[in-house]
RNA sequence: UCCUCCUUAGCUCAGUUGGUUAGAGCACAUGACUGUUAAUCAUGGGGUCUCAGGUUCAAGUCCUGAAGGGGGAGCCA
C-alpha cells in the first residue's frame, strides 16, 4: 500500500479507509496508543493498538524514537484530543530504538543547548521541525518572490580570487601541503604551484560578480552559501550562513528600499499563509520563554503579533543624519545611558540601532546615506561629497537584516575611491569594466537568510536555525 | 578577541556559614492497568559533583589554572 502523510491524513475529509503510515514514535501510551510523527507537520497521529494485535516481544519494541510501518483503517477518533486516528491491522518495527541510550528523551524538555550538541537528532523535536519546515518555506519564498518578478537566479562561484568587498577574514582554499610548502625565491608562499595557480578563498559575498550578471540580465539575484572566517561569537554570527543578493540594473536607492521592504513582507506572509501550525507552536515557545524573564526584560509583542507588526506597516525610512539627531535628542541619549558616544561619522553600535528599532519606531528602520568613511567602496557617492547611497534595515532583536547600496556606477568616482581604499585595480579589472563599457545606474542588497529565519521563527540563536552551524571551534557533524 | 556567568544522575535542577552515606522531578528498567493525551500507580537501578593543581583535620562548597557552554560587546549579514 502506497504510504501517505501524516498531515494530509489529519486534514481528511473522508474516514473509514485504509491507510499505511510511516513515522517515528514520540510516545506510546497505556500499550496502546501511538503518536506516530514522520515529519510533515507539527502534529502527530494517534495509531491505536489493539490488545491481540502484537506479540509482547514487538510491543516492546515500540519506544520512543523507533521506526514503525502502520497499516490500517482511518477513522473518527473515539478520544478526545484528535478528529481521526488509525486503527492499527499490522504494524511493522523498522527500527528499534533503544530508549535507554537514547539522547531525546522529549518529556524532559532538553534545552536547546543540549539539542546543539546532539544536532544530528535534533530534528526529531517539535521545535528543531517546526524550524526547518519554516525555513524550507522561506527558502521557496524567495525563489517564488524573485521569479514572480522575472529575476534570474544566478549561481556565484564559492572558490574565489577575489576578497569582494573586504567583507571579512577569508577561509583559505588550497591544496597545497601544510609540509615544504613550495616557496618563492623571495621565501613566500608560491601559489603558482597552488591547484588553480593562484591564492584562492571561499566568498564572502556573490555581490560583485552578482553586479556582472545585473548589467546584461537585468535583473538577477543569487542564493547562495557564503563564509566568513571572523572570530565572532555571538547569537547573531556564523562562520558559514546563506545569504540572498538581489542587483538591478537601473535601481536607485529608493527602488532598492521598496524591492528589499517588499522581499521581506513577501516571506513573512508567505509563512503566515503556508505554516501557521508551526508559527504558532513557535509562539508559544516563545511566550513561554518570555515568562522566565523579569518584566521589563520581556518583549511587548507575541511572535505573531510581531510578525504582523512587520507585514502591515510601512518601513520607517531616515538618513544616517537623522537618525543621529534621534539619538542625541533620545532620552537615554541625555541620561547617558548609551556606553558608546552619539556624534555625527560614528558607526552606529548595536545599542544605538536597537534604541532606534525597539524604543523610538517599534517596527523595522531603513536607515540611507551613511558617511562614506564607514562603507564600502563600490557604493555610489552622494553630490555632499560625506555621504554614500546605502541601506541598512534594521529589525527588531536582530539588527541588521539588510545592508545594500545603490552601486558606483562613474568610472572615475570608482576608480577614486579604490584608490583611496588602497582596493587593487588590477584584481577587479573585471568589476571596473563593467563601468567602462555601457555602465548604468544599479543598486542590490544582501539579506542574511538565517538572520530572517531568526526573525520569523523567534529564536534568539542562529545556530539553532541552520541545521549543523558552523561558528569557532565547532564543525561537528 | 574582550567582559561576564555557568558546569552536580541520561535530562532539568536543588544542595544552607566547608562537616556523616550528595537529593528531587522527569527519563530508564520491572510489574499493574486497555480510550490514553506530559497517561496513571507500585517497585528498582543509576554519581570520578567538567578536568588539573592548591588551602584545610575535612572541599560539590574556598583559591589558581585549563576545557566546554550560555549571555553581552566588537566585526558584520
Amino acid at each position: 500500500m502506497k504510504r501517505s502523510k501524516i498531515n494530509s491524513l489529519l486534514n481528511s475529509k473522508e474516514v473509514n479507509y485504509s491507510v499505511c503510515v510511516k513515522g517515528w514514535v514520540r510516545s506510546f501510551r497505556n500499550n496502546q496508543f501511538i503518536a506516530l510523527n514522520d515529519g510533515s507537520c507539527l502534529a502527530t497521529l494517534q495509531v491505536v493498538v489493539g490488545l491481540d494485535l502484537l506479540d509482547e516481544a514487538t510491543l516492546k519494541q515500540i519506544t520512543n524514537g523507533a521506526a514503525i510501518s502502520v497499516e490500517g483503517i482511518l477513522v473518527a477518533s473515539q478520544g478526545k484530543g484528535q478528529l481521526v486516528e488509525v486503527n492499527a491491522q499490522k504494524i511493522e518495527i523498522l527500527g528499534t530504538c533503544d530508549s535507554e541510550a537514547y539522547p531525546l528523551q522529549l518529556k524532559n524538555k532538553p534545552s536547546l543547548e543540549y539539542l546543539r550538541e546532539h544536532a544530528h537528532l535534533r530534528f526529531r523535536t517539535n521545535v528543531f521541525g517546526a524550524i526547518f519546515r519554516v525555513r524550507h518555506s522561506l527558502a521557496f519564498a524567495i525563489h517564488k518572490f524573485f521569479n514572480e518578478k522575472g529575476f534570474v537566479y544566478l549561481n556565484t562561484p564559492i572558490i574565489t580570487a577575489s576578497d569582494a568587498e573586504g567583507a571579512g577574514e577569508m577561509f583559505r582554499v588550497t591544496t597545497l601541503p601544510f609540509e615544504q610548502t613550495p616557496k618563492t625565491d623571495a621565501g613566500e608562499i608560491n601559489f603558482e604551484e597552488d591547484f588553480f595557480g593562484r591564492s584562492t578563498n571561499l566568498t564572502v559575498s556573490g555581490q560583485l560578480e552578482a553586479e556582472l550578471g545585473a548589467m546584461a540580465l537585468g535583473e538577477v539575484y543569487t542564493f547562495g552559501p557564503t563564509f566568513r572566517a571572523e572570530n565572532s561569537n555571538t547569537t547573531r554570527h556564523l562562520a558559514e550562513f546563506w545569504m540572498i543578493e538581489p542587483e538591478v540594473a537601473f535601481n536607485t536607492l529608493t527602488d532598492n528600499m521598496d524591492l528589499a521592504e517588499d522581499c521581506i513582507q513577501y516571506l513573512i506572509n508567505y509563512v503566515l499563509e503556508h505554516n501557521m501550525d508551526d508559527i504558532n507552536f513557535l509562539a508559544q515557545r516563545l511566550e513561554e520563554e518570555e515568562k522566565q524573564k523579569p518584566t521589563q526584560e520581556r518583549s511587548e509583542f507575541g511572535l505573531i503579533e510581531k510578525l504582523r507588526l512587520v507585514v502591515d506597516n510601512k518601513f520607517e525610512r531616515i538618513t544616517y543624519t537623522e537618525a543621529i539627531e534621534i539619538l542625541i535628542q533620545s532620552p537615554a541619549y541625555k541620561k547617558k545611558k548609551f556606553k558608546y558616544d552619539v556624534s555625527w561619522g560614528i558607526d552606529m553600535q548595536s545599542e544605538h540601532e536597537r534604541y532606534l528599532v525597539e524604543k523610538h519606531f517599534k517596527k523595522p528602520v531603513i536607515v540611507t546615506d551613511y558617511p562614506k568613511d564607514i562603507k564600502a567602496f563600490y557604493m555610489r557617492q552622494n553630490e555632499d561629497g560625506k555621504t554614500v547611497a546605502a541601506m541598512d534595515i534594521l529589525a527588531p532583536g536582530i539588527g541588521e537584516i539588510v545592508g545594500g547600496s545603490q552601486r558606483e556606477e562613474r568610472y572615475d568616482k570608482l576608480k577614486q575611491r579604490m584608490q583611496e581604499m588602497h582596493i587593487s585595480e588590477e584584481e577587479l579589472y573585471w568589476y571596473l569594466d563593467t563601468r567602462k563599457f555601457g555602465t548604468a545606474p544599479h543598486a542590490g542588497f544582501g539579506l542574511g537568510f538565517e538572520r530572517m529565519v531568526l526573525f520569523v521563527t523567534g529564536m534568539g540563536n542562529i545556530r539553532d536555525v541552520i541545521p549543523f552551524p558552523r561558528t569557532p571551534k565547532n564543525a561537528s557533524f
